[in-house]
DNA sequence: ATTTTTTGCAGACTATAGTCCGTAGAAAGT
DNA sequence: ACTTTCTACGGACTATAGTCTGCAAAAAAT
């Protein structure tokens, strides 16, 4: 599988977990909301920098978050 | 520590330990060699394909990497 | 000391991450 | 059924990741 698909669904699971919506996430994360939208659907390949902000914001590490990408990929 | 600047230093770590020049693992990672450089000196925000395509290469994983760039951070 | 290999860095470039607007429709709540 | 909330998606945009060429200097090898 495509890694930025598999981040897409991690990414959607661990924020469905926390209840947040994309836009809550996206406001917590200072990101765009549409962009969420766009990781959730395996569009875009996250950097560094949005992974941390993204895991900080699901209660979680970027560790963590990397890893079950790798289980699904 | 920033983020960008921790990857570096854990980059620059990996490969000398296995050996590598900047040169030998741009080629094997498919990256141009002077963006590796840039890499290393914290200049460059690496994407997730970029992280797993240089953790291959380096014989580990992006788990590992990411872990050791949350531990200097 | 000389040669060879390795790295830093500059500039100009292309590709893609990430933003900002809006709208239609799905999903959920009442 | 109606309203509200949430998400997909489009287009046009800005910022930055990643490339390519070339050169100078540091570091390593002989």
């Amino acid at each position: 599988m495509k890694p930025e698909v598999a981040f897409g669904i991690v990414l959607k699971k661990y924020r469905k977990n926390k209840n947040l919506s994309q836009e809550k996430l996206s406001e917590a994360s200072d990101l765009d909301r549409t962009y969420i939208s766009l990781l959730e659907r395996g569009q875009r390949q996250p950097s560094l920098k949005t992974i941390l902000s993204i895991s900080k914001v699901l209660g979680t590490t970027a560790t963590e978050l990397i890893s079950k990408v790798e289980e699904l990929i």
